[in-house]
DNA sequence: TTTGAGAATTAGGCTAGCCTAATGCCCTGT
DNA sequence: ACAGGGCATTAGGCTAGCCTAATTCTCAAA
């Protein structure tokens, strides 16, 4: 067992992290990723897919049944894992200490990751003092490989009349976010949720400063929200 | 003529923007470049230079004079000097905001300017204070693409006697660069050349504080000096 | 003026990643 | 129990970049 252990395993390409990338984000809830998921995500055919997990799996990154799916090894998660950290402080880099807006680093960071050396990514992770999350609200794994799992919810399905902290931005569309900056819908700031019309109808929330907002079902489900009272971070 | 324009032009490959800088830099003393001698600094073999220059010079990026070498077009120029700010910007913000080395910049920088944006490159040279030379003394083309060129000589073919001011460092090697760090010889200082060995002896200077250093012929090609007794900067 | 060394190019092949078209598998609904 | 839809896979092809081996060109020296 483990033939596929070389020791100076080759550097994984582009594309391979990429692949790896999309495992992690679908199977993220359990279960397997499916060809057809991945290949809509990284905008490719599904042959393609078909291809490149044949060869992962053959170097032991992913594990691959058949007409079922895809898992990441242990393996493959460290790699994703390392991936995710790199984009994540490479977003918060860019936000902090460049000045780029939270709807623009995205694809810059999604270019980057590829680029940068392990010692660049501490550099920066140590210039911002070890952020926790990103820009968006999601956390960031640490250098050894752990990431925080917590039990969030869409603002589309908190209860009416309850009070939620805004945790985390599950989007990376430019547009979208600066819609959503503009209406103070921003990570780490209070809701009360007032109302939700029926038929995936908006949920209304009031903010802080007492003023409300209509938030359309398919924000709303971007929304990753923490239920209770309790203060953030 | 100029079939070769397209409106909406291809982004440049890593692999073209590698062989763009290279014939840029064998080309900075006029002449053509050679096949050898950009597969040499490459370190692919000759045939994929022959290759890749039939393909540059389809899509008008460099002249092309068969068993005789290649020049950039001012478009291929231009595509050149973009990247070789890429780099030298790159080069300037990890020495001075993430305390990186200046041994170690280079191969940072080789990897991340084909993945920066030009919107990156131009926040680190504002947050820089738009800076006119990278960490070795190279100057930084602006984002116009202008580039000074300064009259240097090495410290090798200097004269005894003379005044020089050490203006930049025309090497990449992380351990020579560490070791003309610790000796002083960095650019900007005031070197004084005592006195130089026959056969490509040593050439002994004295520094500004008074001690003296001996360079040796291969390090001494290495350090571009401004004749003169002429203050630096 | 010829010749041969050395440089450049052409010929032919390989891998990574992508594609479309053809085929195969799985499972649900009748 | 099986037919068919939908997803996955295999088959076969393409491009960019690289390689080695074979061939061609250039130029200087005899």
């Amino acid at each position: 067992m483990n033939a596929a252990i070389r020791s100076p395993q080759p550097p994984l390409t582009r594309s391979v992290e990429d692949y790896l990338k999309s495992v992690f984000h679908l199977t993220s809830q359990g279960g397997f990723a499916t060809t057809s998921d991945i290949a809509e995500m990284l905008e490719v055919a599904p042959p393609s897919v078909s291809g490149m997990m044949k060869r992962l799996s053959e170097t032991g990154l992913i594990e691959h049944v058949p007409y079922r799916g895809v898992q990441l090894t242990p393996q493959g998660r460290r790699a994703a894992l390392q991936m995710i950290r790199r984009h994540r402080i490479l977003e918060s880099y860019l936000t902090s200490k460049l000045g780029f807006d939270w709807g623009d680093v995205h694809v810059e960071a999604e270019r980057l990751e590829h680029a940068v050396s392990e010692k660049l990514i501490e550099r920066m992770a140590d210039a911002l003092g070890e952020p926790r999350y990103d820009p968006h609200g999601a956390p960031i794994p640490t250098a050894a490989g752990e990431i925080e799992e917590a039990e969030l919810v869409t603002l589309a399905a908190t209860e009416v009349g309850s009070s939620v902290v805004l945790r985390e931005v599950g989007d990376e569309n430019r547009e979208r976010l600066h819609y959503l900056a503009e209406q103070g819908l921003i990570p780490g700031v209070h809701l009360t949720v007032i109302d939700r019309q029926p038929f995936n109808g908006p949920t209304i929330v009031r903010l802080g400063d007492g003023t409300t907002r209509v938030v359309g079902q398919e924000l709303a489900l971007l929304l990753l929200c923490r239920p209770g009272e309790a203060d953030g971070e």
